[in-house]
DNA sequence: ATTTGCCTAACGGACACTTGTTTGTTATTC
DNA sequence: GAATAACAAACAAGTGTCCGTTAGGCAAAT
């Protein structure tokens, strides 16, 4: 019979995440968190450094899961428009299995500290970057419009994918799988080159 | 001679706003925002009743400005793709124009007090529903594809207006206006019904 | 089986500081 | 002089963190 308790540190990722997530994090108190997990807020320091921490953890383990839902697709021997529908997949999966880590990261990073703030904005640059290049490849192919912005496809595809935070919920009707296919048939059109 | 000089109080909202959007409501403290404004931090409460008024004003400011943007589509003689093209001209103008309290109102309205946060929502709705209305509109009249699912295809266009705030800045090399011409440029084959 | 010792986690209280707000006083403007 | 805006100080409550104490779990010894 294998364990399925999470450690302590793991229960409090998981409810800070939440509770920054619904109030923010600055308005959310160690005493809030701790009394969700039923101890007393001094007892959050046997097991975490500070409050700033938990922040960067959360955020960081953000960026991880964009970055390996997408790093694999790099490489991938795949049509532009296969790629553009399996990013957009995992990447709104992402969102919709973490929903609470993408909140806060999407609110929260640029409340970091240098140090941090410096990291995140490059893996931030590093997710953006990878549409830009998916576009610039589908062009490059000839599948996609010569005459496309690259960095503004990109962006617009970025908006679709991240938005998602603000409106998705576990139980819709969608499934993050239907809202990729869904979103890719209405963004294709105007991305492929005209088939005359 | 007339006075070009704001209030107080309006320098206060902008200052709130501004401060608001770069640190988070919770994260800037009222002493911080009077220091801002040269002045102490019990001054302040000569011209506001309070610090959660300042979120209120900001985003119902916010909020205000997008339903102005939009209303008057609502009931013009244009065509749906026109009146996409126009929609999202005026939407993305705002977030343009009004960075900071459309970041503070996009990040900090459901901190919210009940009685606000439920007037807020209703105000987000009135937006959301413009859109699907926009894209019923285009299929009734068979210009956009019947085979649209109407609720996301609006959310869809909503993430594309909406993300602006996250990676728009004046001074950059796209004006909202060119923006929302590219975005409609490529929503429009993926909207339009087939010319077969 | 019981006892002992060790370690860790949590308690309970405290510290130094911050926060939103109030209030009496002072300064400025008309 | 009156009204308003700003100052300066204070209040009560809250905040992140620290720290001595207690409690519980576990392993080893008897």
């Amino acid at each position: 019979m294998q364990p399925s308790t999470k450690t302590r540190k793991e229960q409090i990722y998981e409810v800070a995440s939440e509770l920054f997530s619904q109030r923010g994090y600055h308005a959310t108190s160690m005493r809030d968190l701790a009394a969700r997990l039923g101890m007393q807020g001094g007892s959050l320091y046997a097991h975490i450094s500070g409050k700033e921490e938990l922040l960067v953890e959360i955020v960081t383990q953000a960026t991880d899961r964009f970055d390996t839902a997408l790093r694999p697709l790099r490489t991938a021997q795949m049509s532009p428009q296969d790629k553009l529908r399996e990013a957009l997949r995992v990447h709104i999966q992402v969102i919709a299995t973490h929903l609470d880590s993408a909140t806060v990261f999407f609110h929260e990073w640029q409340h970091l500290g240098p140090e941090y703030y410096n990291k995140v904005a490059e893996r931030r640059d590093v997710v953006e970057s990878f549409y830009r290049d998916l576009v610039r490849e589908g062009i490059e192919k000839g599948v996609f419009r010569a005459t496309l912005d690259v960095k503004i496809a990109a962006i617009l595809i970025l908006s679709v994918a991240n938005w998602t935070y603000i409106w998705y919920r576990e139980g819709g009707p969608l499934k993050s799988d239907d809202i990729a296919r869904v979103y890719t048939d209405m963004l294709l059109p105007g991305l492929l080159a005209q088939l005359v």
